[in-house]
DNA sequence: GTTTCAGCAG
DNA sequence: CTGCTGAAAC
């Protein structure tokens, strides 16, 4: 009777659709609330129809070829907030919460960011400032709060598979690392890292050259959660069910599974 | 100990390959000569190794992204003719001549054409002509030769599903029918209405609409031979196993397939 | 309706 | 390496 809650950065909904069904009834047949990031399709055209089929209700937040983002869940939907009220960068839909009770589910998509020195280096640390203030502005701490998402940082040099090889890369400088620690210091902890301290465990792997295969990947995808919720976390994997496949082809990040018991 | 020789435009070698190849492990298990058109790949890109592991030996006439054709068989490979020995028709490649034994296979991709008057319509009656001079050119009616293809000519209207509605489209024309009939002149004779003179069958539906599961489609794709081959037909059929289903998607065309019994 | 490509994004 | 778009071809 816990709760069982999913991040999933699909890489585009309709070319995953089969895989996330098949491993919804085969693998996970219990996850309650799962968030999906990168559905790539416009708001009409994502499956609602395959998904409450078997029980969840969908809600939406995307656009066409780019981005896009998704809560399912099993639950009751009691507010939905789309985007982080900026008109500048919600052209990018890239966060969702979605309330049920009084537990937020807040859905994140981070920018992938590009080198230092270039526009989309500058993007990405801008929209963490500004999403920042989407924090502050509409939540507490204090309050029951889940964040999921891939934020397209990897926090310490040990969520890298090769820290030297991948210093001031894309999700592993320090000002990316600032941005995304920010967040955590307003009031969330790092699910993963609070149970499992020193594991090796990485969310994402190039499709290039089968990283995968070789365990070469980052830890960019994570579940946090404000104090009142860390003390019903029972359990946090990574499950490489659909990842480890070649087809039909898996996205290139893994589902990070978050288990919580005794919350309402 | 017949001979099973089959024509069948693939629409792309790649996206059907898995399709083609559980087709002739499943159903059509015994096919002699296979030849394929519009492969649309790449030589060096063509799945030799998958063709062979169930015994055919791959020639394979083809460019990038149009075009192309392939003769996979089971015999000795005797002899090769690429293109139609002209330089500015043979940019597109769409003929090649395989001689096992002494029968020859000519497995032709003719041109879709266009509306009277439009640049493709002519490409398609000048191409016809200079096709008909490569024949003459290389071979002899007394020959043993069979000619497959997709032929882009429904050669009468029992051809077409709705002659009226049809009337001088692409395919129907009266030049066009012409320019076929000149080909079968010369010494060929169309197997499939050779055996069955009032049958309605065709080989091509379009994807639009449907058409294949009301039979609304054209007869393009043909088995021809030369007379002292035309003896040795047992049976001809289109093989509609590929073709209706939805999933994986099919080619427009289905198989042509000629039995010749008693043959070298 | 389906496939191809280039170009872009990740 | 995989995905999406938009145009062109059939």
């Amino acid at each position: 009777m816990g709760l069982k809650v999913c991040s999933f950065n699909v890489n585009s909904i309709r070319a995953r659709k089969e895989l996330i069904l098949k491993w919804l009834q085969e693998k996970e047949k219990n996850i309650d609330i799962l968030c999906l990031q990168e559905v790539k399709v416009q708001e009409e055209l994502f499956p609602y129809k395959d998904f409450e089929e078997i029980g969840y209700k969908a809600v939406v937040y995307s656009q066409k070829a780019y981005n896009g983002v998704a809560v399912l869940l099993r639950r009751n939907i009691d507010h939905i907030i789309k985007g982080i009220g900026d008109e500048y960068f919600d052209q990018q839909k890239r966060v969702l919460s979605v309330k049920t009770g009084d537990l937020w589910i807040i859905n994140v998509y981070a920018p992938h960011g590009d080198l230092r020195g270039e526009d989309k280096y500058y993007y990405k640390l801008d929209w963490y400032r500004r999403f920042s203030q989407f924090l502050k502005d509409n939540f507490s701490p204090e309050e029951k709060i889940i964040m999921v998402g891939d934020f397209n940082v990897a926090i310490e040099d040990k969520d890298v598979w090769n820290p030297e090889l991948l210093k001031d890369s894309i999700g592993t400088m320090p000002e990316e690392r600032e941005a995304f620690r920010n967040i955590l210091n307003w009031g969330f902890v790092d699910c993963f890292r609070y149970l499992y301290p020193d594991k090796k465990q990485f969310t994402w792997w190039d499709y290039i050259g089968g990283a995968v295969w070789r365990d070469e990947g980052m830890r960019i995808d994570y579940i946090l959660a404000t104090k009142p919720v860390v003390e019903h976390l029972k359990d946090i994997y990574v499950d490489t069910w659909t990842r480890k496949r070649r087809k039909p082809t898996p996205s290139d990040h893994a589902p990070v599974i978050g288990l919580f018991e005794g919350i309402k």
